[in-house]
DNA sequence: ACTAGTTATACTCAATTATACAATAACCTA
DNA sequence: TAGGTTATTGTATAATTGAGTATAACTAGT
């Protein structure tokens, strides 16, 4: 990756930052946690949580530290993975900034964050961002545009999906996590045979789901099997049609 | 991804570097473009080509022009994708250094490179590296095993084998890229089948290939067609018992 | 020109998987 | 107990796969 001889002014001065998409589902809504900028250029605009890569930090543990100082989501049972790097020489108006970008699903996230050095946290519907209702800072739309695309994607052939969820989930709020996730409707016959015949995709915790008042059959309970992937994949029909 | 207040001496020292795996298939083997290090730590290493990324450079554009510097590919007609971006505090002796890594394949790329102010270039077969008979410099090891791992994944799914060839193709041909790349053995007429019934993915061209001297009905030729996804995606067999 | 060898491509058939939809199970409230 | 609701299983048909066989279209040798 190098040639030149070794001097500390030999190279051009870069700052390296971190920035983290979370994404979550509240009552079938896909969300994005957002932080509120309290200065610099963009100042008041929402932005992905992040911050600068300290000295001797791995890239993945600045994203994990940065993700606690800020909004105080804890960095244990969380699984970031690296999404993409963006470092187009007019993103930040002040120096050059390359940002390596993360992302993750978490469970059920509503709004009481914040906390600790936290500044403004507001967990927000992706949907606000994608109607252009909702701008950021930066070039974190394309970020998240980005990290959406890889989430749907990966929800077809592996089990991300069950980071929506804290514990056991039903198939049922499975399958509505997809379709809200992908903006279609599955048919829940098939959805949950697919899901069967992949033996280890998902375990059976051997419980029933609490009757709801709606009443309706208890639903079997399940967790996150030891079987990540899901071959041949799930197909992503076409959206249904969005009144958003 | 900030909150503190723009000062140069405000963010730690980075330099911010581009490697680029690119692959290629001669005779049914896999190979990847290696230069020999001039200097340096790792000095007369094997490594990825790239390097530093300039002040105002995109970071996809650093990677064409080192390519383009010191392997003498041409920038046009070859396509980058990113890989992933590796930022361990100690992967550079010398001092901190993140690299965003990039991948491409390209067609038939046999020993006659370098040119220009390019150092020694080489193509070697991955199973070289893989094998551990051959160490490359930094973590460049790593940075190849995934760019294989990332190549043998989209082969299932799009149509990227297609970059393998200059110009038309067999499906023969085609298909011995994919045994090549995944180690593995595909029955012809269900490979030629699944091709077939997507139609667009594989375009045509109305022409056959020239007849070899080993004899054999004549192949039509195709090129990559306008679809460039496979729903439902190929799938990768067990790889045979490998004699590397 | 005929035959055997070789490779490409088409075809067959059984097994598996998908799709759409219907039926049953297991709860609720009144 | 009836009627509503949700979960789960079943069924019929279509589509896709896997493994193998047949045919097409060439070359080389006699």
């Amino acid at each position: 990756m190098t040639e030149k001889p070794y001097d500390p002014h030999d190279y051009p001065p870069f700052a390296v930052t971190v920035d983290v998409v979370i994404l979550t589902m509240v009552k079938k809504t896909l969300k994005i946690l957002l932080i509120q900028r309290g200065q610099g250029p963009f100042r008041d605009a929402w932005a992905l949580p992040g911050g600068f890569v300290l000295p001797d930090e791995d890239l993945g543990d600045a994203a994990l530290r940065e993700l606690k100082e800020e909004t105080n989501i804890s960095d244990d049972a969380i699984h970031l993975e690296q999404l993409g790097t963006y470092g187009s020489p007019e993103r930040d108006p002040r120096m050059r900034v390359v940002t390596v970008a993360y992302w993750a699903i978490v469970p059920n996230l509503d709004k009481p964050i914040g906390g600790g050095d936290a500044r403004h946290a507001e967990v927000v519907p992706v949907t606000e961002i994608e109607s252009g209702r909702l701008r950021l800072a930066f070039d974190h739309e394309q970020i998240l545009i980005d990290a959406i695309e890889r989430m749907r994607s990966k929800m077809e052939y592996t089990n991300v999906a069950t980071n929506f969820f804290e514990d056991s989930f039903t198939v049922s709020e499975f399958r509505s996590a997809y379709e809200a996730a992908w903006d279609t409707e599955l048919n829940p016959g098939n959805f949950q045979r697919k899901l069967q015949q992949s033996a280890d995709f998902l375990a059976p915790t051997g419980e029933k789901s609490p009757s709801e008042s709606s009443g309706g059959r208890p639903a079997d309970l399940y967790t996150a099997g030891p079987e990540k992937d899901l071959s041949p994949p799930l197909k992503r029909s076409k959206p249904k049609k969005s009144n958003k």
